[in-house]
DNA sequence: CGTCATATTGACTTTAGTCAATAGAAGTGG
DNA sequence: CCACTTCTATTGACTAAAGTCAATATGACG
């Protein structure tokens, strides 16, 4: 299939050019590269393994539809989130460069991912060097938001930082075109979302608890509803400017 | 000063090029323009701040000498320290392509920076395009440890995670040739050791003590002692592998 | 010698984890 | 479509890890 065409995966090659573009304008050859990526696709179920730990991919994972999440499983067996992405994020984009690849990639629901080669890369990069510093960027802005999750972990309540996190998703999820009627595909189960924050899932299920009470968020039916961004930001001491994510 | 001289600069730059060198070979040519490239050194007090949070570097600085820390302030005062830099390390290599900078820098014991003009580093990547991805691995590295201190710090308990925290400090220190008679240089306070864990201050004495009750540190002096470096890495269950400092 | 930062200790509180049981939902095969 | 299995969510009772507050000690330094 064609990255050519309408499909989500043209749209989550969009979205990668516009999030690129914010680094610095990208000119039309640039862009047409960009369009021309060769996307291998292909669907995961929920759960199913997307990039596995230790691997040492030829290949850069995109989602194309879905969230997907990135983890490490620690010697004792739990496992830590290291990161969601959202259509039109790479999942691996640092295997480029950096094997193995230190953690895992997931489904958080059915998804669609698509596959870069690193050489169809490194050839775009060759005919356009500048787009080397717009990949640069995408994975500066990767590690900007591991580092606030690092600072959010470790001096915010269990409460925050799940309110913290729900902001997140929803700047992003909107950012992508994914938010109608101010909710979203959310498929994380409790447990997951206990290891993104460090929590056990006793605890996650009260916290959550504690947000619907306060009326800040609305989650059944594997959608999660924020009614009013605002003050979900607001409990949670968000601010979006760490997503680099201008408009 | 010229970078060309033998003092402690030569050192970090010599530091940083064989870091690279571990991404992939360097030509001569590509050693000589790193060797060429000029650092304006400053010298810093402890707890002197680097760089400022929200500012937008024009230059990124390496640590020639000491220790720096990163860190990120939260709205209510509280402050995560996101990372360590030892002789040699890039503190904000990033800038180069993400600004403002979303955290702060500052030393942790009596330091000396050297910073490198953007425009220089820029230039140098013109006449070698293949840096470009070898500064793509740096940062990735600098992820990768991101990552893994989020792994600990939602996973593991004040004691392993301190224990964690030295055996990657010691790794560091090492590889940068700065660990004699298994120790080296530490003015961390307590206060800095609970921001970098996410623990309060008490909290980190009772654990410090815990490990030197346990024979696996001796803390003093400003110097940090582990008298069994596999015995520390078996408790906080570390692998170096994630720091890719190969030799 | 006095001041300030850092380290240590004790007493107490709070947050979050653990264990175990139950309830609901979703998915599967027939 | 139903019976069954399997996840996932929820609840209660209890424990443990870590935080808070406040006092005191120790050490560096001008």
């Amino acid at each position: 299939m064609s990255p050519m065409n309408n499909g989500p995966e043209a749209r989550a090659i969009e979205n990668l050019i516009r999030k690129l573009a914010q680094f610095s304008p990208l000119s039309a050859e640039e862009r047409a590269s960009l369009k021309a990526l060769p996307l291998r696709l292909r669907q995961y179920a929920r759960g199913e393994l997307i990039v596995e730990q230790g691997s040492r991919p030829e290949e850069s994972a995109m989602v194309v539809s879905g969230i997907a999440f990135r983890f490490k499983l620690v010697p004792d067996g739990a496992r830590q989130i290291v990161g969601l992405q959202v259509p039109g994020d790479f999942v691996d984009l640092h295997s480029f460069v950096l094997k193995p690849i230190d953690h895992a990639v997931a489904a958080a629901s059915p998804a669609v991912v698509g596959r870069i080669p690193h050489a169809a890369l490194e050839k775009m990069l060759e005919k356009h060097p500048r787009l080397s510093r717009a990949l640069m960027w995408d994975m500066a802005v990767d590690a900007a938001v591991a580092r606030e999750w690092l600072a959010i972990m470790g001096r915010r309540s269990a409460y925050q930082q799940l309110a913290h996190l729900f902001c997140e998703l929803y700047f992003r999820m909107d950012w992508a075109g994914q938010v109608r009627d101010r909710g979203f595909d959310f498929a994380l189960t409790q447990a997951e979302l206990g290891d993104a924050c460090g929590l056990s899932t006793v605890h996650v299920n009260r916290s959550l608890q504690a947000l619907r009470k306060d009326g800040l968020i609305g989650l059944e039916n594997h959608t999660l509803v924020i009614p009013n961004i605002d003050a979900l930001a607001k409990t949670a001491e968000f601010d979006p400017a760490y997503l680099h994510l201008l408009k």
